[in-house]
This record gives structure tokens, C-alpha cells and sequence, in this order.
DNA sequence: TTGACACGCAAGGCGGTACTTGCCTATCTT
DNA sequence: AAGATAGGCAAGTACCGCCTTGCGTGTCAA
């Protein structure tokens, strides 16, 4: 639960997921080329790898196999449920009153 | 922006909040007693303050002052933001096929 | 089979974050 | 005025996160 707000606190796994968003099912290298032509994010391949292994612990990113290549796509189901948790205080609030 | 994540992040600012959305305009103090015995956070009082002024600077909360006393108030208002920024890919995404 | 390609693993460095410690200011009570 | 209460400021410490570096594994093409 937490692991995804964790996951979404850096700029570069954002950047990520917003490559996933604008064209799933990328692979690794892909997604450098693209995110340092597009996002201007100058991350080396470890470095993304290691930010994918952690959306992926945070249910953000699932992978699939395809011999060499490893495809990534972006799953938005736990933002729904962190969306409904913090929403409660919302009708009720009128009291921007100081 | 990316601020809000990281207030998010960390788990004893997650229970602040929930303590302010049970409870809105503690006071210092107030949240500390009340972190330890509710939430199980064991934190002195200037971990706490400083988490507090995290949550302030991503706009999540909101202080007050009052003689000697500083209330503190929940705002949900940057939630609903990045609720909307996350939430394109979902009505056309019956993708889960592997 | 050999080389190229896509990716994985693990140790280390380095900066940031969370927490503590110590002392200070401001306000209220008596 | 003096003590108590609520909070602020700053330096120091320990730990975590991001990244690099180097090498290893599996897959495909020539």
C-alpha cells in the first residue's frame, strides 16, 4: 500500500509510467531511448531497471516474456484503490473558512 | 507536484493525515499522544513537527495559529489533482491477457 | 558455433531523508 | 515576575534510496 506512493515519489518512475500511457508493452531498451529522446530523463539501463523493479513490487507494472525480450505494462488498478481511501474527507468540507 | 508522493510516502505522514481527517485542527501535541496511542507511531515531537512541515509544503495541511496553540487541517484539495492525472488509461484498458 | 543483443545480479559510492539532541522564543497561568 | 506550556531552530547521526560499475546468463542471428 504503501509501496505505491513510494513508487510514484520519483520523477523518473513517473516519467515511466507516462511512457507506458503513450505506448504500452515496451521493452527495456525502449523505454531508455524513448525516455531520454521524450521525458529528457538521462537514466542509464540499470538505473531504469531497477526503478521498473520497483513499480513492478508495487503492482504498477506487470512484465511478460517473450524469449530475449521482457515487455512492460502498466497496470492502473492500486491508483484506484489509493483514489477511493483518500476521498472520504471531500463533500463535507466547506471550511476553507480560517 | 512530485512533492505530494513524497509526503505520501513515508508512513508515519500517512498516519498524521488519518489522524487529521478523525480529528481536524489538532495541535502539536495533540497529534503526538494521539499517534502513540492510536496508531502505534512512536515519534517525538520534532520528527513529528518536522513531518508536519513536509505535509505543509506539498499543501496537504494547513496550519493556523492561535496564541500559543498552532491547529492543523487537512486539505484534500492536491489528492484530487493527481487523482485526475492518473486515471486516462482506464476505460478503454480490458487488457488484462497475458 | 560464434558473436551480438536483451537483460539480470551484486557490491559499492554518494547524497538525501528521518530522527535525535540541545537550546531558544513566545504565550499563558498563577 | 516566575514557572509552565506550546512550539521553533540548527547541528549531528544513522539509515535508506538512487545510481554506477563490473560481470554473468539466456536468446537469437549469421
Amino acid at each position: 500500500m504503501g509501496d505505491v506512493f513510494k513508487a510514484l515519489a520519483d520523477p523518473t518512475r513517473r516519467a515511466i509510467l507516462d511512457e507506458l500511457i503513450e505506448r504500452d508493452d515496451q521493452t527495456l531498451f525502449e523505454l531508455c531511448s524513448r525516455l531520454a529522446a521524450k521525458h529528457r530523463v538521462a537514466s542509464s539501463r540499470q538505473a531504469v531497471s531497477q526503478h521498473i523493479d520497483v513499480l513492478v513490487g508495487a503492482g504498477l507494472v506487470k512484465t511478460r516474456r517473450e524469449g530475449r525480450y521482457k515487455f512492460h505494462h502498466f497496470d492502473p488498478q492500486p491508483l484506484e484503490q489509493i483514489g477511493e481511501r483518500w476521498r472520504q474527507r471531500r463533500p463535507e468540507d466547506p471550511c476553507r473558512s480560517r
